[in-house]
DNA sequence: CTGTTAGCGCATTCAT
DNA sequence: ATGAATGCGCTAACAG
């Protein structure tokens, strides 16, 4: 592949020369630019990213870490970031963490591969995290609360969202609200179960040990968890599924069974993500201020680029957004 | 941030000796080994993998290019993709064309940043594909057909999958068949709209002007799509949807105007995507083997980067996926 | 077994 | 206005 010392040599001049002129340097002369140039596009030069980025000691583009590139997405918080990081100029790419210490996600986040990193990725650990964060490394994370240098935390309040998704189930008259949980390190996951125990002690109902189905955050999760109660027999009134994607699960279970979501059993679930309209019944869930999240997490980001490091904790509210899984329809007229 | 050499001098060895022990070659003794290892602990060193790249002229990474890197996602390509990428020990990240010339995208198939790229996205130009494909630049090439040295495209039968859809609409009845498109510069908009014209033709169908409506594979342009049928007060018998995500606005449209999609209206959409099951009434589609083609893509990448250069075209088949927007029920019975 | 050194491709300081 | 030389951090060929 063509270097600029190629370019230079064929221009006839050095590389130095060249480089000044490649990059509009006004101490060249327009003569010798233009040969610069010319030549340039006959060997078909291409600066080499890398290079650069090694003399700067600077990449200019910032990292977005996820559990899964395969989604599930959530779109408008990555359209948030994007947004905020066009917008300072710089580059955007997304990594998995799949695959743990060997994941593309903690190689870019080891190894300088980025100006920042913003994770929203349950299966990276800690440690890594801990490790790669410094000053020229800060790191925003979505979706736990660590303290350290360098790391900001972004928090819903998890345990408020689901206080209210299960007051408003408790509201509606349901009585034994079943919890599916997602993976127990998960400290969204964690957060949640405590707003929903809370709701119920507030309303005086005792939580009994089999009315926690263990799910993992996957449809497929909250599949088998719906099962799990229909082979037992041990049927809820209503269900509080720790995300949207287990508790879509729940209803195709449910479905296959007979048993009517929104009629026979009250669901709801967290997060509203964008399938959560679609399905039937639309789902009654807990929004994140997803969008707000995204621009908010890039902007701490650059903050911290520019030496302003920003107060290490940020809480974002949630909003119970209520659709028609949770019966409200047939309940209202009764 | 600490380099090779601090850890060097801290060890009191040479920065070769370091490199050996930390990358544990074994011509280094032991207790150095030891010794550097310690020091390099003491001072948090990371390697910095940028440098790595430049001097073995590699990345080890593979490039997704999306359209939009806040989705809509092809989960189940990027599925495949991710898994013979990992198989063969690469990384995989995603970046966005957003801002054409400008995009990381187009910056990272420009800069030698990755080693090889697979591109799903209609918004690069192929002129910046062109001038990026070399020996050690392998692009494969998702969306579009475009011949040339070090670029492999994977087709799928685009014209045959619209054929299908359009002669399933009219083994129903339906006659006056629309055709809502996608972006003009879409190679795969182009070839649906052949096989739709050519179902068309097969039954000696006029196709008439007004039976095309200009849409850009989002929702938003589905839904004004219909909007315009809707206030023209040009109702067809059935539309054919370029794509799915137009086909859902296309449905969100016809419901706020009291007509039902499946009852009143037949549709069918192209692609298949998550979502598609999920709406109301479920989509009829074109399923484009998207896991098939993930896999496919990323194993070209690897063939060209082992110096084996495959056929630069591949096809591949669709197939019809028969739900309720075409009122199958009602007319079955019928 | 360990140290010296060159060089990956680029930008840049200092001479000229 | 142009060129020579240096270094970013790393690896590896070569010398000891």
């Amino acid at each position: 592949m063509a270097t600029i010392k190629d370019v230079a040599s064929l221009a006839g001049v050095a590389v130095s020369t060249a480089s000044y002129a490649l990059n509009g340097s006004s101490k060249v002369s327009e003569e010798t630019r233009k040969r610069v140039v010319d030549a340039a596009r006959k060997l078909n030069y291409r600066p080499n990213g890398i290079a650069r980025d090694l003399k700067f000691n600077r990449t200019n583009t910032i990292g977005l870490m996820l559990s899964d590139l395969s989604g599930p997405f959530y779109s408008e918080l990555i359209k948030g970031v994007q947004d905020v990081t066009v917008t300072h100029g710089y580059d955007l790419i997304a990594v998995s963490s799949i695959g743990g210490r060997g994941s593309t996600a903690a190689k870019f986040l080891r190894e300088k591969r980025v100006d920042g990193v913003i994770i929203l990725a349950h299966n990276i650990e800690n440690s890594i995290i801990l490790s790669a964060a410094r000053k020229d490394m800060p790191v925003v994370v979505l979706d736990r609360s660590l303290a350290a240098d360098h790391v900001i935390n972004i928090l819903v309040d998890n345990e408020g969202g689901a206080y209210k998704a299960v007051s408003y189930l408790l509201s509606l008259g349901y009585k034994k609200i079943f919890y599916i949980a997602g993976p127990r390190a998960s400290s969204d996951n964690m957060k949640r179960f405590h707003g929903y125990k809370k709701a119920l002690e507030e309303q005086g109902i005792e939580f009994l040990p089999n009315w926690l189905y263990q799910g993992d955050f996957t449809r497929t999760g909250g599949y088998y968890a719906a099962k799990s109660m229909i082979m037992q027999s041990n049927l809820p009134d209503a269900i509080f599924s720790a995300n949207d994607e287990m508790a879509i699960g729940v209803i195709d279970a449910f479905k296959e069974a007979g048993i009517r979501v929104g009629e026979d059993v009250g669901l709801v679930g967290f997060d509203d993500i964008q399938l959560a309209e679609y399905v039937s019944p639309p789902l009654t869930t807990v929004r994140q201020p997803m969008r707000e999240m995204g621009t908010l997490a890039a902007q701490q980001i650059f903050h911290s680029i520019n030496g302003i490091f920003p107060k290490e904790c940020i809480f974002l509210d949630t909003q119970l957004i209520i659709r028609e899984s949770c019966g409200w329809r047939k309940r209202k007229l009764s």
